[in-house]
DNA sequence: ATTGTTATATAACAGCTGTTATATTACCAC
DNA sequence: GTGGTAATATAACAGCTGTTATATAACAAT
């Protein structure tokens, strides 16, 4: 008896995560959203509970798009490094999702939901450090935290528009610093 | 024949700083800075045209603390390491006012503004640099950008409340990348 | 075609923001 | 004390936000 739904559930978070890759959460409004599909704000809060149900799910697809990412750079030759660029393609190309799931501490991410993530190939990128530099598992663990802070460190500058480096800075800079800590770490052998 | 201000530029600024390292620039508002002082929002909108004009004054105040922290930083036996350790310190005692400073891209600082500020000192620093490590201004030069995007990586990562470092972690995780970096800039020569 | 259900539109509410017009009031000069 | 000036308080405006009550309208079943 009743009409169908003019307006689903995926086109209403199409449409917000339109807003959000463009102008940032904070764009993301019942109005902004609705204007985005042409329509009232009515269809978005028959499908969402509030505009808190809508956030949760972009953050949901955000991981999503991120973990895409992710799996292109696994496919490297050196994994290691193949998630590392992956890391910071993600940030130039999307920098605001960057910020809303590694520059917020409203909980939308964290070290310990980055590192779960990442753990589902921990193993793969450990046995690729220890494959490709010879290091042991405890100096893989050193080499993956020191690389993995100065990327974001990289990635954040990037984002907020403080430094713009070119990508092949980056990989100059990435290759330098690498190169550095693995040398260091198996003189001490 | 008018009475005097009841309400100073300084007492109104003071303020509002509460509130910005408190709760962050968002949180600074005409009515919040007003409740802080007990008054009405008037003798805010007397003394500023408007919370534009507030605002930049409190990015002018967080850039003197910030520099106090340099400066004790500047005075440590190795200062080049000094100045790292303030700026970390920095962001951990101050985090809104690092995200404001460090983390926003409203044109609130940005690399040009920073190394400004620091090239106050870059002579100095690079002098230290040269003498501590024995390096020429080339290397020290990349040794200071790693280690400056390595330290920043740190403070983002702190203040993000995505990681939490002790300052004995933190300590050590820094001395191992310049250790590392300035062993591999070494054996080039 | 009529009816009933409900998706959608409209418009309003409350609460926040910056800003300002008006009213009050405090104080200095006389 | 009286008066005038301007600092302050009050309250309102416009514009934004989320949310919701009500009205409209579309569509499926009969």
């Amino acid at each position: 008896m009743p009409p169908k739904n003019r307006y689903t559930k995926e086109q209403i978070t199409n449409a917000a995560l339109e807003i959000l890759r463009a102008d940032g959460m904070a764009a993301v409004t019942a109005r902004s959203v609705a204007a985005k599909l042409g329509c009232s704000v009515a269809p978005i809060f028959s499908v969402f509970e509030n505009m808190d149900e809508l956030q949760n799910e972009l953050i949901m697809q955000c991981k999503a798009i991120y973990t895409s990412y992710v799996e292109v750079g696994l496919k490297d030759k050196v994994a290691f490094k193949g998630v590392g660029l992956s890391y910071l393609k993600f940030a130039m190309e999307e920098p605001n999702l960057f910020k809303l799931l590694f520059m917020s501490n409203d909980g939308a991410y964290g070290l310990d939901n980055v590192l779960s993530e990442i753990e589902v190939n921990y193993e793969g990128i450990f046995k690729c450090v220890q494959d490709c530099y010879g290091l042991s598992e405890e100096d893989s663990k050193k080499l993956y935290l020191h690389m993995w802070i100065y990327t974001h460190g990289i990635a954040v500058l990037c984002v907020t528009g403080t430094c713009l480096f070119s990508d092949k800075e980056i990989d100059g800079m990435l290759s330098e610093v690498c190169a550095s800590i693995i040398k260091d770490l198996r003189s001490k052998k």
